[in-house]
DNA sequence: GCATAATAACTAATGCTGTTAGTTTTGAAA
DNA sequence: TTTCAAAACTAACAGCATTAGTTATTATGC
């Protein structure tokens, strides 16, 4: 019945607190504007619709996944970085499941908008890769080789997809997959160094 | 207004090929009643629910994952297995976009039907890798690592998280991360041979 | 301090989902 | 030809996002 002052961004955190605790990632307009205490159509005041305010919550994760990332690596290079920023990366996406879902889910080949919004997740990637002083082309590769390990990894646990065989731990898989990574990486500089081209297709 | 003699199967047939045209992995009942010419709730006397469909359609599309993958892999062992699977894999999810959605979004931790069906997904790689002598802890990790890449790059692919520094041609990044992973397995027997014991955590 | 304008709540209604209950039609078996 | 089950139907509901139009609140200018 009255004004109460309700902002965006506090509507964007109640969906953050709301993903957060469901492990989903979205949530209705329904359920938020009840958590809100207001009714539904209210909260076309402040968003202009659902894809406005997941493209809200999106930023938010991005961000929050980014810092998480940075701080991991901060003061390290080369092979450790590596390992930090997948533990971080692990880390995150177990903590928050919900939130890195709707990372996953949102971006597509053709919306612009999402793809520029999640950018940084890959710079912090390709400055990771930096380090090994691979040119340039080989990085694009080589940050998608790993971005593929790391995703594919939490998307198939969180699947289900990784609980038959389960005698063996998550944890070895993860630092197997993660040491793989750096020995293809490292066998690839090899014969960077010794040939003087990236040779991979041979 | 007359017994159409409409199957389940037909119902089943019809939402794939929607799924097929619109690379979308679901239907809706309406556009699907729409389709065959019935009214929606007429569904309901071939199926339970949009969940049972969608099992349906997950068998149909895993049965038809699971031989193009033994097709491809007929008569080849070692890395020229690993490589022609990872071929087939990434041919598959491309030309069956909608399917490959499916298959990668129905599971979860707690349904273990779905899981269950999945289950011949999983037996596909793990046979493959039993070729190298690994022993059987060793072949649940690595049979994780090889799909983790796998999916993590069709996921990624389809999200548009790979169309950044797009200079580089896909191809080449998939060549590169099949590679990557023969030589992180191969370094591993290396170890194994060496130690009689798997060592991937010093 | 009061009128005004903007903001933010509201109610009512629409169209899209899936789904259920109850009814009629159809086609094949007795 | 009657009978009965299968398979279509209509009508209705609940939950979703969304829009239009309305009322109440808050802040601003005189």
């Amino acid at each position: 019945m009255s004004a109460k002052g309700l902002t965006k961004q506090m509507i964007v955190a109640e969906a953050v607190s709301c993903i957060e605790t469901t492990g989903q990632p979205g949530v209705s307009l329904h359920e938020l504007a009840r958590r809100l205490g207001i009714k539904t159509p209210s909260l076309y005041n402040h968003i202009k619709n659902t894809k406005d305010l997941q493209y809200e919550v999106f930023q938010y994760a991005i961000d929050m996944f980014v810092s998480h990332q940075k701080a991991a690596i901060e003061n390290k290079t080369g092979d450790e970085a590596v390992q930090a920023f997948a533990e971080a990366y692990f880390s995150f996406a177990a903590a928050h499941k919900g939130l890195y879902r709707l990372i996953m889910s949102i971006p597509s080949e053709e919306d612009e908008q999402a793809k520029e919004m999640a950018l940084p997740l890959l710079n912090t990637v390709v400055s990771l890769l930096s380090d090994y002083g691979l040119q340039e082309e080989a990085i694009a590769h080589w940050q998608r080789v790993f971005r593929a390990i790391l995703h594919g990894f939490i998307s198939q646990e969180d699947l289900g997809y990784f609980y038959y065989y389960k005698s063996s731990d998550l944890k070895k898989s993860r630092d197997i997959a993660v040491r793989c990574f750096l020995d293809g990486l490292h066998a690839q500089m090899r014969e960077t160094r010794n040939t003087g081209e990236q040779a991979a297709d041979s």
